[in-house]
DNA sequence: CAAACATAGTTAACAGTGTTAATATTTGCA
DNA sequence: TGCAAATATTAACACTGTTAACTATGTTTG
Protein backbone atom coordinates (compact mmCIF):
# COMPACT_ATOMS: atom_id res chain seq x y z
CA UNK A 1 0.00 0.00 0.00
CA UNK A 2 2.82 2.43 -0.80
CA UNK A 3 1.17 4.14 -3.32
CA UNK A 4 -1.71 5.22 -0.78
CA UNK A 5 0.67 6.50 1.04
CA UNK A 6 2.68 8.37 -1.03
CA UNK A 7 -0.58 9.82 -2.64
CA UNK A 8 -0.87 11.03 1.47
CA UNK A 9 2.25 12.77 1.68
CA UNK A 10 1.28 14.40 -1.72
CA UNK A 11 -1.72 15.66 -0.44
CA UNK A 12 -0.01 16.73 2.56
CA UNK A 13 2.56 18.80 0.21
CA UNK A 14 0.35 20.83 -1.29
CA UNK A 15 -1.43 21.43 1.90
CA UNK A 16 2.06 22.66 3.21
CA UNK A 17 2.27 23.94 -0.27
CA UNK A 18 -0.80 26.34 0.14
CA UNK A 19 0.38 27.63 3.42
CA UNK A 20 3.72 28.72 3.16
CA UNK A 21 2.87 30.90 -0.10
CA UNK A 22 -0.45 31.87 2.04
CA UNK A 23 2.55 32.85 4.78
CA UNK A 24 4.95 34.80 2.08
CA UNK A 25 1.64 36.66 0.97
CA UNK A 26 0.39 37.33 4.46
CA UNK A 27 3.54 38.51 5.76
CA UNK A 28 5.13 40.45 2.96
CA UNK A 29 1.56 42.55 2.01
CA UNK A 30 -1.16 41.76 4.90
CA UNK A 31 -4.00 40.00 5.11
CA UNK A 32 -6.63 42.10 2.56
CA UNK A 33 -3.90 41.40 -0.42
CA UNK A 34 -3.67 37.62 0.82
CA UNK A 35 -6.19 36.40 -1.62
CA UNK A 36 -6.94 33.03 -2.81
CA UNK A 37 -6.33 33.86 -6.23
CA UNK A 38 -3.13 34.75 -5.48
CA UNK A 39 -1.89 32.42 -3.38
CA UNK A 40 -3.11 29.96 -6.64
CA UNK A 41 -1.25 31.70 -8.82
CA UNK A 42 1.98 31.35 -6.49
CA UNK A 43 1.53 28.00 -6.04
CA UNK A 44 0.28 27.37 -10.24
CA UNK A 45 -3.37 26.09 -9.71
CA UNK A 46 -6.39 26.73 -9.96
CA UNK A 47 -7.99 28.72 -7.20
CA UNK A 48 -10.42 26.38 -6.42
CA UNK A 49 -8.13 23.84 -5.79
CA UNK A 50 -7.54 25.47 -2.60
CA UNK A 51 -10.65 24.79 -1.33
CA UNK A 52 -9.96 20.71 -1.39
CA UNK A 53 -7.06 21.57 0.82
CA UNK A 54 -8.82 24.13 3.09
CA UNK A 55 -12.64 25.17 4.05
CA UNK A 56 -12.32 28.78 3.45
CA UNK A 57 -9.99 31.71 3.79
CA UNK A 58 -10.08 31.81 7.25
CA UNK A 59 -9.41 27.93 7.90
CA UNK A 60 -5.98 29.33 6.17
CA UNK A 61 -5.83 32.54 7.84
CA UNK A 62 -6.19 30.03 11.11
CA UNK A 63 -3.63 27.73 10.24
CA UNK A 64 -0.91 30.83 10.14
CA UNK A 65 -2.07 31.67 13.33
CA UNK A 66 -1.13 28.43 14.57
CA UNK A 67 2.56 28.74 12.90
CA UNK A 68 2.64 32.16 14.75
CA UNK A 69 2.00 31.07 18.10
CA UNK A 70 4.78 28.16 17.22
CA UNK A 71 7.23 30.71 16.33
CA UNK A 72 6.60 32.50 19.81
CA UNK A 73 7.07 29.64 21.80
CA UNK A 74 10.18 28.89 20.04
CA UNK A 75 11.53 32.43 21.35
CA UNK A 76 9.91 31.44 24.70
CA UNK A 77 11.33 28.11 25.16
CA UNK A 78 14.58 29.86 24.91
CA UNK A 79 14.59 31.49 28.17
CA UNK A 80 13.30 28.08 30.01
CA UNK A 81 16.85 28.18 31.29
CA UNK A 82 17.24 31.63 32.60
CA UNK A 83 17.18 30.80 36.19
CA UNK A 84 16.53 34.05 38.16
CA UNK A 85 12.77 34.68 37.88
CA UNK A 86 12.60 38.21 37.71
CA UNK A 87 15.34 37.93 34.90
CA UNK A 88 13.40 35.81 33.15
CA UNK A 89 10.12 37.80 33.58
CA UNK A 90 12.39 40.48 32.00
CA UNK A 91 13.43 38.36 29.31
CA UNK A 92 9.66 37.00 28.51
CA UNK A 93 8.76 41.16 28.26
CA UNK A 94 11.35 41.97 25.82
CA UNK A 95 10.89 38.81 23.55
CA UNK A 96 6.99 40.07 23.69
CA UNK A 97 7.57 43.14 22.57
CA UNK A 98 10.42 42.78 20.27
CA UNK A 99 8.03 40.14 18.60
CA UNK A 100 5.33 42.10 18.10
CA UNK A 101 7.81 44.63 16.36
CA UNK A 102 9.44 42.03 14.61
CA UNK A 103 7.06 39.92 13.50
CA UNK A 104 3.99 42.56 13.25
CA UNK A 105 1.96 40.37 10.60
CA UNK A 106 1.72 37.69 12.69
CA UNK A 107 1.01 39.23 15.95
CA UNK A 108 -1.44 41.16 14.31
CA UNK A 109 -2.06 37.66 13.18
CA UNK A 110 -2.19 36.13 16.95
CA UNK A 111 -3.47 38.72 19.01
CA UNK A 112 -5.70 41.33 16.90
CA UNK A 113 -7.40 40.33 13.97
CA UNK A 114 -10.87 38.07 14.53
CA UNK A 115 -11.07 35.87 11.74
CA UNK A 116 -9.12 32.78 13.58
CA UNK A 117 -11.27 33.57 16.36
CA UNK A 118 -14.13 33.09 14.15
CA UNK A 119 -12.89 30.13 12.35
CA UNK A 120 -12.38 28.84 15.40
CA UNK A 121 -16.09 29.24 16.83
CA UNK A 122 -17.91 28.78 13.46
CA UNK A 123 -16.41 26.03 12.27
CA UNK A 124 -13.63 24.07 13.97
CA UNK A 125 -16.26 24.30 17.37
CA UNK A 126 -18.21 21.31 16.17
CA UNK A 127 -16.35 18.72 19.18
CA UNK A 128 -12.59 19.61 18.45
CA UNK A 129 -12.36 22.28 21.31
CA UNK A 130 -8.60 21.92 20.91
CA UNK A 131 -8.65 25.50 20.54
CA UNK A 132 -5.85 27.88 21.07
CA UNK A 133 -3.76 25.12 22.80
CA UNK A 134 -0.08 27.39 22.24
CA UNK A 135 -1.71 30.30 23.43
CA UNK A 136 -3.03 28.84 27.11
CA UNK A 137 0.59 27.26 27.17
CA UNK A 138 2.27 30.50 26.65
CA UNK A 139 0.24 32.21 29.64
CA UNK A 140 0.82 29.10 31.80
CA UNK A 141 4.76 29.89 31.27
CA UNK A 142 3.73 33.37 32.67
CA UNK A 143 2.19 32.19 35.66
CA UNK A 144 5.09 30.16 36.34
CA UNK A 145 7.34 32.58 36.06
CA UNK A 146 5.43 34.94 38.51
CA UNK A 147 5.30 32.07 40.79
CA UNK A 148 8.41 31.88 41.05
CA UNK A 149 8.42 35.82 41.45
CA UNK A 150 6.56 35.57 44.33
CA UNK A 151 8.56 32.44 45.93
CA UNK A 152 11.41 34.88 45.53
CA UNK A 153 10.25 37.88 47.01
CA UNK A 154 8.19 39.89 44.54
CA UNK A 155 4.58 40.46 44.14
CA UNK A 156 3.78 38.97 48.13
CA UNK A 157 -0.19 38.68 48.55
CA UNK A 158 -1.29 38.93 44.91
CA UNK A 159 -3.15 36.59 43.64
CA UNK A 160 -0.98 35.16 40.96
CA UNK A 161 -3.01 34.08 38.14
CA UNK A 162 -4.34 37.93 38.08
CA UNK A 163 -1.26 39.11 38.61
CA UNK A 164 -0.07 37.42 34.95
CA UNK A 165 -3.30 38.85 33.44
CA UNK A 166 -2.32 42.56 34.61
CA UNK A 167 1.27 42.16 33.38
CA UNK A 168 -0.21 40.25 30.07
CA UNK A 169 -2.01 43.03 30.02
CA UNK A 170 0.26 45.63 30.35
CA UNK A 171 2.84 44.38 28.01
CA UNK A 172 0.11 43.51 25.76
CA UNK A 173 -1.36 46.88 25.65
CA UNK A 174 2.09 48.79 25.14
CA UNK A 175 2.72 46.75 22.08
CA UNK A 176 -0.30 47.01 19.89
CA UNK A 177 -1.19 50.88 21.34
CA UNK A 178 2.54 51.31 19.64
CA UNK A 179 1.70 49.15 16.82
CA UNK A 180 -1.52 50.89 15.81
CA UNK A 181 0.32 54.49 15.79
CA UNK A 182 -1.13 55.60 19.44
CA UNK A 183 1.95 56.29 20.95
CA UNK A 184 3.18 57.91 17.74
CA UNK A 185 0.57 60.49 17.39
CA UNK A 186 -0.61 60.84 21.08
CA UNK A 187 2.02 60.20 23.81
CA UNK A 188 4.60 61.62 21.85
CA UNK A 189 2.85 64.92 21.45
CA UNK A 190 3.50 64.19 25.65
CA UNK A 191 6.86 63.42 25.59
CA UNK A 192 8.54 65.88 23.47
CA UNK A 193 11.96 65.07 24.40
CA UNK A 194 12.11 61.63 23.21
CA UNK A 195 12.01 61.45 19.72
CA UNK A 196 10.48 58.81 18.26
CA UNK A 197 7.75 56.10 19.11
CA UNK A 198 10.24 53.30 19.43
CA UNK A 199 12.23 54.98 21.90
CA UNK A 200 9.31 55.62 24.17
CA UNK A 201 8.33 52.12 23.99
CA UNK A 202 11.41 50.88 24.66
CA UNK A 203 11.30 53.64 27.75
CA UNK A 204 8.41 52.41 28.86
CA UNK A 205 9.12 48.88 29.00
CA UNK A 206 12.42 49.55 31.01
CA UNK A 207 10.40 51.91 33.49
CA UNK A 208 7.67 49.53 34.00
CA UNK A 209 10.46 46.96 34.79
CA UNK A 210 12.33 49.18 37.37
CA UNK A 211 8.64 50.03 38.76
CA UNK A 212 7.98 45.90 38.73
CA UNK A 213 11.76 45.82 40.53
CA UNK A 214 10.29 47.83 43.85
CA UNK A 215 7.60 45.78 44.18
CA UNK A 216 9.84 43.29 46.82
CA UNK A 217 9.04 42.51 49.90
CA UNK B 1 -26.73 85.37 -0.94
CA UNK B 2 -28.60 83.43 0.95
CA UNK B 3 -29.22 81.34 -1.56
CA UNK B 4 -25.55 80.33 -1.37
CA UNK B 5 -25.80 79.66 2.08
CA UNK B 6 -28.55 77.42 1.66
CA UNK B 7 -26.63 75.14 -0.77
CA UNK B 8 -23.82 74.80 1.87
CA UNK B 9 -26.10 73.84 4.45
CA UNK B 10 -27.53 71.69 1.87
CA UNK B 11 -24.31 69.94 1.12
CA UNK B 12 -22.81 69.95 5.18
CA UNK B 13 -26.54 68.47 5.59
CA UNK B 14 -25.86 65.66 2.64
CA UNK B 15 -22.26 64.87 3.96
CA UNK B 16 -23.84 64.39 7.36
CA UNK B 17 -26.24 61.75 6.53
CA UNK B 18 -24.06 60.03 4.75
CA UNK B 19 -22.14 59.40 7.83
CA UNK B 20 -25.02 58.90 9.73
CA UNK B 21 -25.80 56.06 7.36
CA UNK B 22 -22.31 54.64 7.94
CA UNK B 23 -22.73 54.93 11.41
CA UNK B 24 -25.64 52.79 11.82
CA UNK B 25 -24.69 50.19 9.62
CA UNK B 26 -20.76 50.12 11.02
CA UNK B 27 -22.30 50.05 14.70
CA UNK B 28 -24.75 47.34 13.80
CA UNK B 29 -22.67 45.15 11.01
CA UNK B 30 -18.83 45.99 11.25
CA UNK B 31 -16.44 47.40 8.81
CA UNK B 32 -16.76 45.21 6.04
CA UNK B 33 -20.82 45.38 5.77
CA UNK B 34 -20.30 48.84 5.26
CA UNK B 35 -20.06 49.64 1.87
CA UNK B 36 -20.46 52.35 -0.47
CA UNK B 37 -23.05 50.77 -2.25
CA UNK B 38 -25.67 49.99 1.20
CA UNK B 39 -24.58 53.79 2.23
CA UNK B 40 -25.89 54.47 -0.93
CA UNK B 41 -29.15 53.09 -1.07
CA UNK B 42 -29.73 53.48 2.46
CA UNK B 43 -29.88 57.43 1.96
CA UNK B 44 -31.22 56.34 -1.68
CA UNK B 45 -28.46 58.24 -3.80
CA UNK B 46 -26.35 56.49 -6.18
CA UNK B 47 -23.06 55.09 -4.69
CA UNK B 48 -20.91 57.26 -6.64
CA UNK B 49 -21.72 60.29 -5.61
CA UNK B 50 -20.39 59.58 -1.84
CA UNK B 51 -17.36 60.54 -3.39
CA UNK B 52 -18.52 63.92 -3.94
CA UNK B 53 -18.66 64.40 -0.21
CA UNK B 54 -15.72 61.72 1.03
CA UNK B 55 -12.57 61.34 -0.34
CA UNK B 56 -12.85 57.35 -0.24
CA UNK B 57 -14.15 54.84 2.53
CA UNK B 58 -11.37 55.47 4.81
CA UNK B 59 -12.44 59.12 4.78
CA UNK B 60 -15.97 57.82 5.68
CA UNK B 61 -14.14 55.57 8.70
CA UNK B 62 -11.96 58.55 10.10
CA UNK B 63 -15.01 60.73 10.24
CA UNK B 64 -17.12 57.87 12.04
CA UNK B 65 -13.57 57.74 14.52
CA UNK B 66 -13.66 61.26 15.47
CA UNK B 67 -17.20 60.77 16.61
CA UNK B 68 -16.45 57.77 18.25
CA UNK B 69 -13.73 59.93 20.12
CA UNK B 70 -16.46 62.66 20.56
CA UNK B 71 -18.49 60.19 22.33
CA UNK B 72 -15.81 58.93 24.83
CA UNK B 73 -14.77 62.39 25.80
CA UNK B 74 -18.34 63.64 26.75
CA UNK B 75 -18.21 60.24 29.02
CA UNK B 76 -14.50 61.42 30.31
CA UNK B 77 -15.60 65.19 30.71
CA UNK B 78 -18.31 63.51 33.05
CA UNK B 79 -15.81 62.68 35.21
CA UNK B 80 -14.50 66.10 35.95
CA UNK B 81 -16.33 66.98 38.80
CA UNK B 82 -14.62 64.28 40.67
CA UNK B 83 -12.48 65.59 43.11
CA UNK B 84 -10.62 62.99 44.53
CA UNK B 85 -7.89 62.13 42.58
CA UNK B 86 -7.68 58.49 42.67
CA UNK B 87 -11.57 58.19 42.68
CA UNK B 88 -11.37 60.29 39.20
CA UNK B 89 -8.37 57.65 38.46
CA UNK B 90 -10.56 55.02 38.87
CA UNK B 91 -13.80 55.95 37.36
CA UNK B 92 -11.70 56.27 34.70
CA UNK B 93 -10.57 53.11 33.90
CA UNK B 94 -13.80 51.71 34.52
CA UNK B 95 -15.39 54.29 32.05
CA UNK B 96 -12.46 53.17 29.58
CA UNK B 97 -13.99 49.52 29.91
CA UNK B 98 -17.39 49.89 29.87
CA UNK B 99 -16.90 52.31 26.69
CA UNK B 100 -15.04 48.89 25.29
CA UNK B 101 -17.67 46.91 26.23
CA UNK B 102 -21.21 48.87 25.48
CA UNK B 103 -19.09 50.82 22.12
CA UNK B 104 -17.03 47.57 20.84
CA UNK B 105 -17.37 48.38 17.41
CA UNK B 106 -16.47 52.17 18.16
CA UNK B 107 -13.43 50.83 20.27
CA UNK B 108 -11.95 49.14 17.80
CA UNK B 109 -13.05 51.92 15.49
CA UNK B 110 -10.81 54.19 17.43
CA UNK B 111 -7.64 52.09 18.96
CA UNK B 112 -7.28 49.25 17.13
CA UNK B 113 -8.50 49.27 13.21
CA UNK B 114 -5.46 50.38 10.57
CA UNK B 115 -8.29 52.35 8.56
CA UNK B 116 -8.10 55.92 9.93
CA UNK B 117 -4.61 55.68 10.46
CA UNK B 118 -3.90 54.89 6.90
CA UNK B 119 -6.26 57.94 6.08
CA UNK B 120 -4.44 60.01 8.28
CA UNK B 121 -1.31 59.37 7.04
CA UNK B 122 -1.82 59.26 3.62
CA UNK B 123 -4.27 61.93 3.12
CA UNK B 124 -4.83 64.06 5.54
CA UNK B 125 -1.58 64.02 6.36
CA UNK B 126 -1.05 67.05 3.32
CA UNK B 127 0.04 69.35 5.59
CA UNK B 128 -3.48 69.16 7.91
CA UNK B 129 -1.37 68.17 10.69
CA UNK B 130 -4.90 68.32 13.16
CA UNK B 131 -4.51 64.60 13.95
CA UNK B 132 -6.10 62.61 16.87
CA UNK B 133 -6.31 65.75 18.54
CA UNK B 134 -9.24 64.12 20.54
CA UNK B 135 -6.99 61.18 21.84
CA UNK B 136 -4.37 63.53 23.04
CA UNK B 137 -6.68 65.78 24.86
CA UNK B 138 -7.78 62.31 26.32
CA UNK B 139 -4.46 61.25 27.52
CA UNK B 140 -3.85 65.16 28.32
CA UNK B 141 -6.43 64.35 31.06
CA UNK B 142 -5.19 61.22 31.92
CA UNK B 143 -1.85 62.87 33.00
CA UNK B 144 -3.40 65.70 34.73
CA UNK B 145 -5.42 63.07 36.62
CA UNK B 146 -1.92 61.07 37.38
CA UNK B 147 -0.64 63.94 38.68
CA UNK B 148 -3.06 65.12 41.21
CA UNK B 149 -2.85 61.51 42.14
CA UNK B 150 0.66 62.20 42.84
CA UNK B 151 0.05 65.19 44.71
CA UNK B 152 -2.25 63.42 46.57
CA UNK B 153 0.79 61.10 48.08
CA UNK B 154 -0.13 58.48 44.89
CA UNK B 155 2.86 56.86 42.73
CA UNK B 156 5.48 58.55 44.62
CA UNK B 157 8.71 59.24 42.36
CA UNK B 158 7.91 57.88 38.93
CA UNK B 159 7.76 60.01 35.69
CA UNK B 160 4.05 61.30 36.04
CA UNK B 161 3.85 61.02 31.77
CA UNK B 162 5.31 57.30 31.67
CA UNK B 163 3.13 56.01 34.25
CA UNK B 164 -0.11 57.72 32.50
CA UNK B 165 1.57 55.49 29.30
CA UNK B 166 1.52 52.65 31.66
CA UNK B 167 -1.95 52.88 33.35
CA UNK B 168 -3.26 53.35 29.90
CA UNK B 169 -1.33 50.24 28.45
CA UNK B 170 -2.59 47.82 31.46
CA UNK B 171 -6.31 48.91 31.12
CA UNK B 172 -6.01 49.44 26.95
CA UNK B 173 -4.45 45.61 27.40
CA UNK B 174 -7.76 44.71 29.79
CA UNK B 175 -9.92 45.61 27.27
CA UNK B 176 -8.66 44.42 24.12
CA UNK B 177 -7.66 40.98 25.60
CA UNK B 178 -11.08 40.59 26.35
CA UNK B 179 -12.27 42.04 23.45
CA UNK B 180 -10.56 39.85 21.14
CA UNK B 181 -11.19 36.72 22.84
CA UNK B 182 -8.20 35.97 24.65
CA UNK B 183 -9.70 36.40 28.09
CA UNK B 184 -12.25 33.42 27.44
CA UNK B 185 -10.32 31.35 25.39
CA UNK B 186 -7.03 31.70 27.78
CA UNK B 187 -6.91 32.77 30.57
CA UNK B 188 -10.21 30.93 31.26
CA UNK B 189 -8.76 27.47 31.43
CA UNK B 190 -6.63 29.19 34.39
CA UNK B 191 -9.15 30.97 36.21
CA UNK B 192 -11.50 27.86 35.98
CA UNK B 193 -13.25 29.15 39.19
CA UNK B 194 -14.71 32.59 37.51
CA UNK B 195 -17.20 31.84 34.73
CA UNK B 196 -17.42 34.24 32.58
CA UNK B 197 -14.36 36.72 30.47
CA UNK B 198 -17.17 39.34 31.94
CA UNK B 199 -16.10 38.43 35.35
CA UNK B 200 -12.73 38.09 34.79
CA UNK B 201 -12.52 41.22 33.44
CA UNK B 202 -14.01 42.53 36.57
CA UNK B 203 -12.13 41.30 38.63
CA UNK B 204 -9.17 41.50 37.17
CA UNK B 205 -9.54 45.28 37.09
CA UNK B 206 -10.70 45.50 40.54
CA UNK B 207 -7.26 43.69 41.49
CA UNK B 208 -5.85 46.57 39.63
CA UNK B 209 -7.20 49.02 41.17
CA UNK B 210 -6.49 47.33 44.67
CA UNK B 211 -3.16 47.53 43.32
CA UNK B 212 -2.61 50.97 43.00
CA UNK B 213 -4.48 52.20 45.92
CA UNK B 214 -1.10 50.81 47.72
CA UNK B 215 1.15 52.50 45.99
CA UNK B 216 1.19 55.24 48.43
CA UNK B 217 3.64 56.89 50.49
C1' DC C 1 -9.88 -6.65 -20.13
C1' DA C 2 -13.61 -3.33 -19.68
C1' DA C 3 -16.86 -0.93 -17.01
C1' DA C 4 -17.80 1.69 -12.83
C1' DC C 5 -16.08 4.71 -9.65
C1' DA C 6 -13.54 7.89 -6.79
C1' DT C 7 -10.12 11.54 -6.77
C1' DA C 8 -8.00 15.85 -8.21
C1' DG C 9 -8.23 19.66 -10.72
C1' DT C 10 -10.46 22.69 -13.91
C1' DT C 11 -13.63 26.36 -16.03
C1' DA C 12 -17.49 29.30 -15.58
C1' DA C 13 -20.32 31.74 -12.92
C1' DC C 14 -22.54 34.36 -8.95
C1' DA C 15 -22.80 38.08 -6.03
C1' DG C 16 -20.34 41.10 -4.15
C1' DT C 17 -16.37 45.01 -3.38
C1' DG C 18 -13.91 50.06 -4.03
C1' DT C 19 -13.25 53.28 -7.40
C1' DT C 20 -13.06 56.08 -11.83
C1' DA C 21 -14.40 58.12 -16.41
C1' DA C 22 -17.85 59.65 -19.08
C1' DT C 23 -22.40 61.23 -19.22
C1' DA C 24 -26.66 63.36 -17.84
C1' DT C 25 -29.34 66.40 -15.11
C1' DT C 26 -30.34 70.04 -12.34
C1' DT C 27 -29.37 74.62 -10.67
C1' DG C 28 -27.93 79.67 -10.27
C1' DC C 29 -26.79 83.63 -12.52
C1' DA C 30 -25.96 87.03 -16.55
C1' DT D 1 -33.66 82.50 -22.02
C1' DG D 2 -29.00 80.74 -22.53
C1' DC D 3 -24.83 79.32 -20.48
C1' DA D 4 -21.83 77.55 -17.14
C1' DA D 5 -21.10 75.33 -12.94
C1' DA D 6 -22.48 72.13 -9.55
C1' DT D 7 -24.46 67.79 -8.69
C1' DA D 8 -25.83 63.21 -9.59
C1' DT D 9 -26.00 59.12 -12.50
C1' DT D 10 -24.78 55.08 -15.54
C1' DA D 11 -21.38 52.00 -17.10
C1' DA D 12 -17.31 49.97 -16.50
C1' DC D 13 -12.79 48.12 -14.50
C1' DA D 14 -10.40 45.16 -11.78
C1' DC D 15 -10.76 42.91 -8.11
C1' DT D 16 -12.77 39.63 -4.02
C1' DG D 17 -14.57 34.76 -1.76
C1' DT D 18 -17.07 30.96 -2.98
C1' DT D 19 -19.93 27.30 -5.36
C1' DA D 20 -21.73 24.23 -9.12
C1' DA D 21 -20.78 21.72 -12.95
C1' DC D 22 -17.52 19.49 -15.68
C1' DT D 23 -13.20 16.88 -17.13
C1' DA D 24 -9.52 14.34 -16.81
C1' DT D 25 -6.86 10.72 -14.27
C1' DG D 26 -6.02 6.54 -12.08
C1' DT D 27 -7.91 2.73 -9.17
C1' DT D 28 -10.93 -0.95 -8.14
C1' DT D 29 -14.09 -4.35 -9.25
C1' DG D 30 -17.23 -7.46 -12.18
Amino acid sequence: MGIKERKERHKEDLRQRILDAAKVLFLKEGYDATSIRKIASAIEFSPTTIYLYYKDKNDIIYALQKEGFKLLRTKFSALSNVENPFERLKAMGRTYLQFSIENREFYELMFVMKEPLEFLENVCGEGEEEQWDEGVEAFSFLVHTIADCQQAGYFGGHDTRMFSLLIWSTVHGLSTLNMHGHITHVVEKHLVELQDGGQILEAAFNNYIKFLEQLKS
